[in-house]
Order: C-alpha cells, then structure tokens, then sequence
DNA sequence: CCACCCATCTTTTTT
DNA sequence: AGATGGGTGG
C-alpha cells in the first residue's frame, strides 16, 4: 500500500493522503499536479472508497484520457468516472431530460450550429442587427447562461444596449433551442445546474451518489461549473479541486477566477496543499515564468522553484517578419535534429492565433518536417463531415431544425431558400420542428404545388433513412451517404484537391464510426455516437507518441509539455491581443497565457517577435509585446534578425520608419511592481501603484541590461531610440555575420560541420538565396541567410 | 432554382 | 489572405 506514497515528495503525499472533507490543491506548472490526483484516486480506492462514489471533473478529454490511463495503472481495472464537466452534464441530462423539457434523445448543437440557430432567432424576434452582430448577441447570450441567467433575470440585470438587444432574442432562441429538442454547450452547464437548484430531492440523491468529487483546473471553472459542483456537495463536501490561479486562461467564455480565489471562503473547513516545486522546467525558463507573472495583480502568491540542473538561456529572438520567422524556426529545427540533437517531437510551436501557424506550416513542410496541427482546418467542421453528420442528426432526433436546413436541399433536390424560409414560418407558427413542417407540406399555403411536391419527396427520402436507425453505425452511414444521394453530390463536385479529398474524409468518419461501434457494442449507438462527435474537440486530437512537431495556440497548450518550445508573435496587439485591452482583468489573462506558455517548456525555449506582420492581408509594423519589459532580459539570450541588409535593403518596404520604437509600456493597476503583490487572499484591494514608478523602473531594467551605447538599427541610420527600446537591445547581441552578398561563386567558407568548402554556385536573392557547397564530404545546399557559414581568410 | 462571382468581414482563445 | 454570404446571370 505504501508503494503509492513512497515516491511522492511531502506535500504531495499530504494531497494524496487527504480523504474526507474539501481541499484545496494550488498546484505550480509541471508540480506533478495530475500524479497527485490520480494517485489521490487510487488512494481512495485502496481505502475503501467505492468506485462509483467517485467523479473526476476535467476540462478537456484529453486530461480525462490522460487521468484515466494513469489511474489504471496505479488501481487496474477500477472503472471511475472520469471525464469534462459538458460530458458529465450531458449524461445527467440524458437521464433527466423530462426534467428540463427535453427528451432524452436530444441534441447538442455545436458552435456553428447555435450560430445558425441565433440567426433564426434574431429573426424571429424582429431585432434590428445594425448594432448588434449576431455574434455579439451570441456572445452576451452565452455569457448570460454562463452566469445562470434565465432570459427573466437577463432582463432584469444587463442594460448596456447589446445586452438589450440579446435579451430580446434570448427566450426566442431558447424556446427555438426546446422545440428543436437540442441544447446548446452553455446549456449543457445551465440545465444542469438548474436541476440542482430546483429539484433538491434530486439534489440530494446526486449529492450521495458523487460522493468524492475531484476537479481540474478549477483555476477555469464559470459560475454554472461552480454551481453544479457546489450543489454536489453540500451533504458529503468532499470536494478536492486542483488549480493554479496563473494558469486561468479562460476568462472569456466566463471562467471566474473568483472561484477558485475564494474557495477558502466558500469552504471554511478546507485543506489547503501548495505544490510549488517544479519537476518540469530548466532554472533558467522558471525564472522567467516568474519574473513574468509577478506583475499580475489578482494572483495568490507562489513561489516556484526546481532542483532541476541548469540550462540554456531562454531566448529572445527578432525577425524581420513573419515568413523569417517561420523559416527560421523550420532550419532551426532541422539542424536540430539532422545533427541528432533532438527529434520532431521534442519541438512545439505556439501563437496566439490559428492563423500564425500557416507560415509555419508553409516553412516545415517545404523542408519535410513532419508535423501536426492541434486544431488546424478541424476534421469535424469540414462541410461534407457536417453534411452526412446533419443527417444522422436529424435521423437521431427528428427535431434538429439546423441539421435539416442543411441536408434537405444537399445535393440539391429542387427546395431552393424560399421554399425553406415558408417551412421555417410555418414551424415557427406552429411551434413545431421543421421536419413536422415539411411532412404538412400540403397545408402550407405560400408553398408552390411543384414546391411541396419536392419537399414530400425529401420527407419520403427521410422516413426511409429513419428506417435504419438503430443498425450499426457502418451501415446506417453507407445507407444514408447512398441513398440521399450524397455520395454521387460529393463525386461531381469534389475539386481535385491535393491531400483531402472530401470523399476520403468522409470514409475517415465511417471508420470513426465502425471505430466507435466497436468499442461500444451496446445499443443505442447512434446517439452515443453523435454526443461523442459533438463534445469532441480539436485538441484531442492530439498524438503525443507521434514522431511531428506540434504546433498549437497557447490555449490548447495548456497541460501539455515539450523538451523544446517556441512562442512566435510576442508581439503588442498579438500577444496582449488587441481586443483584450479594455480592462485589466483581460490584460492580465493575456500575461497568464504567455506564462502558460512558457512553463510548458522543459530544457529549451525562444520567444520571438517580428517587426512586420502580414495582418489581415497586408503587412503592417508591430510593436514588440509590453511583456517583453516584465523579463529578465538581463539573464537571456538575444538575437536580431539573421537577416542581412543587402536584401533588407530592397526587398522591405521602409515606410514606417519607426515601427521599431520603444514598446508602449502598459502601466495600470494591473501591472503591478513585484513587491505590491497581495499576497493575502484579499484582492478587493485596487490601490494604483506609481505610474512613474514603474515605468522607471522598466527603464532602469533595461539600463542594466544595454548599457551599452547602441548601433544604428537599420539601413536608414535612424536617430536611435532612447535606452529602453528593445531595438537597442536587439541591435547589441545581433550576430556580426558577413553580409549575404560576401558569398560568391569561388569564395573559400567554413562550416561548423562539414569544414572548409568553396562555392560552386549561388541562386536566388534575398532571403531565399541558396549556395551550393562543396566540402570533402560532398556538396551541401544552405541557405545563405541562416546557413552557419563563415567566409575563410 | 442553381451556379458562379464579388464583396464583406473576419480572427482570439474552446466545450 | 481566406471564408462566408449575398447578388446576378443562366
């Protein structure tokens, strides 16, 4: 029995140890936060715990995957629960639907779903969008559920004028959402919690049944996450919930940071365990993790450290713009592992948004390197996926309204828009589902006769699918994609594209489908099938045994660690992102997840950031992150741009001369100077600290650290900026190479690797220009620009 | 009713 | 730059 504490250090055997009443686990990047609580399960196990008193609570499956196969190492065979907060609500609900007004065979409506479902809705209700996109009332909508608003008390609260509007469309949509017998994510929580509140028998039956209850990244939790576990323990407050108020990133889709800050306060009784050593990360990168998030403001103090050995320097590196980057970063990675120093999978590459990774892509694939997307073009929203999924949707839950106006006219079967818009008024009128709608067809009297007569043949077509309802899954799909003609629609409108074939993806979620039957021979498959598909995500997708790089966004990061990292685009507007300016809370989340970032890291790590981004279509000047202040610059390794002049010179355009200025420092309340740090769990307290102070402060850092006299930064010879631009401290460790255009045809060069060679050919220009080798081995092709040549002599 | 073309807007992050 | 949606011509 004590084999299960024999390798955990004190803190975490007191976690481990710890059986009845709430705790409070606060557990620092890479402090062995998962071996806690899986070796806390296998503990209550040994202990006597039934299995089935037990809930382990995630965020995404993958933590779920990941905790289930540890804990079945440590405790074989025990069958606990484990699994996200949406699944965990989704299978409550399939048991309680009635309850809420649902049947049990309901759906789940995904983003774009509900996006089209709100669109309905905003009509229906008659509001004006002018001032309000139906993302945005989505959005309020969602955060009203988030916050256990009904559309009655929604009314009552919000009054900033989109708040209004999404007020108005709020009970539409949820009705919509009733007749549809579908729910969206929010919902999931809402119902859920609701049920809790209002059926205390109910309540209590849970309360016993999920006796000990475990949370992860609690740090992450919306107050309908709090609500449904608070509910379920009340009687037995065995709650252990496990977090890091650093690590809380999700802020904008209603996490409440409150919730673990104040779990003290809400459980009076509770142990509280810190696990702050770290076991994951070099010196070097915790130093500046920490140096980092000691300027947020709403945190509860920690100190992290490692006994681990030291490291490299973390790097701080400059690009002209984003195609060197992402090249750079591909050459580095293949000299890594050409010359065996690490392999594919030891490097990850994270942005801020999905869409820094396609010159990343671009650069790794023209070199060959393997790699993978952690939620790139996601297989499940591709159109021929979402189109044969609708089917079985509506097949599963004739209601789905969303699922039917996607598949009634795909292929096209003659029922143009008009035809959909009438069934629509019709349900709408009627409060009946669509599908109900079109089987009334005849008593539509806006329907044309050749109309109706179309819409009674899809109706037909459905009834016959219907039929296979409940035969596996292979077979219901290979009937569905035939018989509705799909298969024939995809053969004569697939463009011959390279690597995807819209017809191959959908064989891929055949096989996902016989996959999925086999593992769960029990009936009612489909539906079991479709929950699945929808509480999926993107990001568990990901293969860790996998030989490929990983690129994701700092976001999907979270949880995950790699021997080498790269954070690309630390720049302002990119990294604190432009739109989470407006207040401090959103301005310190952006600072979490470069930390986040960061302490995924193990041995090696490189920030970098450009001067010029394509944004949007064009290429604008950036400014580097204010972050970039908070670190110890002094202890890191600098690089400017491998980039040489020659091309710089005229291949860039120069209009924006000072688009390499000093950084605008952000001094708020939020950027607190380290030693103001509350370090209470008091943080109601908002005391201003000295502007001047802290941007003295920044500058005296950057003192220390250029207090060299600076060159000039670029080819134009501009006034150099004041010390504290980070132009300057880029210029004095930039690497003094020969210019591009020292190599020529004939020149003697000398390779750290291969040795002496000479040139026999150059080709290219710019970035791109290319030298062939030759050495005593053989002939070698570099890329002049980040090649580590020397010219001889 | 359908196919194609152009304009717009988008992009933060995800269950 | 790329997707999505609306409008136009067939």
């Amino acid at each position: 029995m004590d084999a299960l504490l024999n390798e955990l250090t004190p803190p975490q055997r007191d976690a481990v140890c710890h059986v009845d009443g709430p705790m409070l686990i606060l557990a620092g990047p890479g402090s062995g936060k998962t071996r806690v609580v899986t070796h806390r399960i296998a503990y209550l196990l040994q202990h006597g715990i039934p299995e089935w008193q037990i809930a382990a609570l995630t965020f995404t499956n993958k933590a779920a995957d990941e905790m289930r196969l540890r804990v079945d190492a440590l405790a074989p065979g025990r069958q606990v629960w484990m699994g996200t907060f949406h699944r965990f609500c989704a299978q409550l609900l399939r048991r309680y639907a009635s309850m809420v007004g649902l049947q049990e065979n309901y759906s789940i409506y995904d983003t774009s779903d509900s996006k089209q479902a709100m669109k309905r809705a905003i009509e229906a209700a008659g509001v004006s969008t002018s001032h309000a996109s139906p993302e945005q009332i989505a959005q309020s909508i969602s955060k009203a559920k988030n916050q256990l608003m009904t559309p009655e008390t929604m009314q009552m609260h919000g009054l900033s004028p989109k708040e209004t509007v999404a007020a108005k469309v709020y009970p539409v949509y949820q009705q919509q959402l009733l007749t549809a017998n579908a729910v969206d994510f929010d919902d999931l929580l809402l119902h859920v919690a609701n049920l809790l509140r209002h059926q205390p028998e109910l309540r209590s039956d849970l309360d016993a049944r999920f006796r000990y209850i475990l949370v992860d990244e609690y740090q992450d939790t919306n107050l309908a996450q709090y609500a449904i576990v608070r509910a379920l323990s009340i009687d037995h407050p065995n709650l252990s919930v496990t977090g890091d108020p650093d690590q809380s990133i999700y802020g904008w889709r209603g996490a409440d940071l409150n919730n673990i800050l104040d779990f003290e306060k809400d459980y009076p009784s509770v142990k509280t365990v810190r696990l702050e050593q770290n076991y994951r990360s070099t010196p070097n990168v915790l130093r500046v993790a920490d140096q980092l998030i000691r300027h947020n403001r709403r945190r509860k103090q920690k100190e992290l450290f490692t006994d681990n050995p030291d490291g490299q320097p973390v790097i701080l590196r400059m690009f002209e713009n984003g195609y060197e980057e992402a090249d750079a970063i591909a050459d580095e990675i293949v000299s890594a592992v050409s010359t065996d120093v690490a392999r594919p999978s030891d490097f990850a590459i994270f942005c801020r948004m999905n869409s820094l990774t396609r010159s990343l892509e671009h650069a790794l694939r023209g070199r060959g390197v393997p790699y993978q997307i952690v939620n790139g073009v996601e297989f499940y929203q591709r159109k021929e996926i979402k189109d044969v999924l609708a089917y079985l949707h509506l097949i599963n839950n004739p209601g789905h309204d969303v699922a039917l106006q996607r598949v009634i006219n795909t292929p096209t079967r003659g029922i143009g828009a008009k035809t959909v818009q009438r069934l629509q008024r019709f349900a709408d009128d009627h409060h009946v589902p669509m599908l109900e709608a079109a089987r009334r067809a005849d008593e539509i009297d806006s329907l044309a006769k050749r109309s109706a007569t179309m819409v009674k043949k899809f109706v037909t077509l459905y009834d016959r699918l219907a039929t296979k309802a409940t035969a596996p899954l292979e077979d219901l799909l290979r009937f569905v994609v035939q018989e509705s003609g799909y298969d024939k629609h995809l053969e004569k409108h697939s463009i011959e594209s390279d690597d995807t074939s819209p017809l191959a993806n959908v064989d891929e979620l055949i096989s996902a489908a016989v996959d999925f039957d086999r593992r769960h021979p029990d009936d009612g498959s489909l539906e079991a099938f479709l929950e699945q598909v929808a509480l999926v995500s993107d990001t568990d997708a990901f293969e860790d045994n996998d030989q490929r790089v990983t690129l994701m966004t700092l976001h999907a990061s979270k949880g995950l660690e790699f021997p080498r990292v790269f954070i690309v685009g630390v720049e302002d507007d990119l990294l604190p992102h432009k739109r989470s300016k407006e207040d401090d809370s959103q301005f310190e989340e952006e600072r979490r997840l470069l930390f986040v970032g960061i302490t995924r890291a193990k041995q090696w790590l490189q920030l970098s950031c450009c001067k010029r981004r394509m944004i949007r279509g064009d290429t604008r000047p950036v400014i580097p992150s204010p972050f970039l202040n908070e670190l110890p610059l002094e202890e890191m390794e600098r690089i400017e741009s491998t980039a040489r002049r020659d091309w710089f010179d005229h291949d860039i355009d120069q209009s924006h001369p000072d688009a390499w200025e000093l950084p605008e420092i952000q001094i708020d309340s939020d950027s607190a100077d380290p030693e103001s740090i509350d370090t209470s769990f008091d943080f109601g307290a908002n005391q201003d600290p000295g502007r001047d102070d802290h941007a003295q402060e920044t500058l005296a850092r950057f003192d220390e650290a250029d207090a060299k006299p600076a060159p000039a930064a670029n080819a134009h010879d501009q006034p150099i900026p004041e010390i504290g631009s980070l132009r300057t401290a880029a210029d004095l460790l930039s690497n003094k190479r020969p210019p591009l255009t020292a190599f020529r045809e004939g020149i003697q060069v000398r390779h750290y690797e291969y040795g002496e060679g000479t040139i026999i050919a150059v080709s290219g220009r710019g970035p791109k220009r290319m030298a062939r080798i030759q050495f005593a081995d053989g002939e070698h092709n570099f890329r002049l620009a980040f090649a580590k040549l020397e010219v001889v002599g």
